[in-house]
DNA sequence: TACAAGTATAGACTATACTCTAATGTTGTT
DNA sequence: AACAACATTAGAGTATAGTCTATACTTGTA
């Protein structure tokens, strides 16, 4: 597919797109056949690895961290222990993200508490 | 306290501090008997703020976002209902903040299983 | 065939959140 | 008094993550 389609597929406009693939997260590959144009094609394992970094970074995680992540998942040139080692870190730093918004969960809640009991 | 202890007790450096003064997170007073200077005066409750604002940003929320919890925190000219419904939106977000990091931490942990599971 | 729609690239622009520098003045210590 | 340390403001610079514009070529449709 073009990156029309990737763009209606994945709801990420085909601007952020190209800079996604300039920052090496996603890459489209050119029909050799195809003299006329330069177009980029991409596959169903993009649309993927868009998912990816939407869901990734809605958890916060940045472009570069998110690039690791995707090395870890779809890169074969790295062996299965530096995959899991990266797999291991994004699960700790989950974690810890998820210790701090129930903390800050907490906290809220008991201001919010103590807000509505002055209203009474 | 001047901004350099500021500084010190919250580790947050004095460029920083004024940055947040600046984006009107918080406010040093003057003080008026001093005429030979303008230092900015800070008191405890900034530290708090400052932490606050820590606090805040580790789980991703923007200084705007943290500028409405502070003034639902601090700020008496708004109502209770009003500092309530910013509290409650808080909520909700940080629950569905750690939705999504569950559904990623499941994602990946199934990944790294399946890794793992390959190497055998 | 005209022409709208799609594609590529380079580069400018924006927003957020700092971070640093320069100029200038004040305070505290020796 | 000298001088280091600290304070202020204005404004420039940086990093991240886009977002948009201009230019130019290609493709699909009436």
């Amino acid at each position: 597919m073009l990156i029309n389609e990737l763009s209606k597929r994945t709801g990420i406009t085909a601007h952020t797109i190209r800079f996604y693939e300039k920052s090496g997260l996603i890459k489209g590959k050119r029909d050799e056949r195809i003299k006329s144009n330069n177009y980029f094609h991409y596959d169903d394992e993009t649309v993927e690895k868009l998912e990816l970094i939407s869901d990734a970074k809605s958890i916060g995680f940045t472009l570069s961290e998110i690039g690791q992540l995707m090395d870890a998942w779809y890169n074969n040139k790295i062996t299965i222990s530096e995959k899991v080692l990266v797999l291991e870190e994004k699960l700790r730093s989950i974690d810890e993200k998820i210790k701090h918004l129930k903390e800050m969960k907490k906290m809220i809640a008991e201001f919010k508490k103590s807000v509505e009991e002055e209203s009474c």
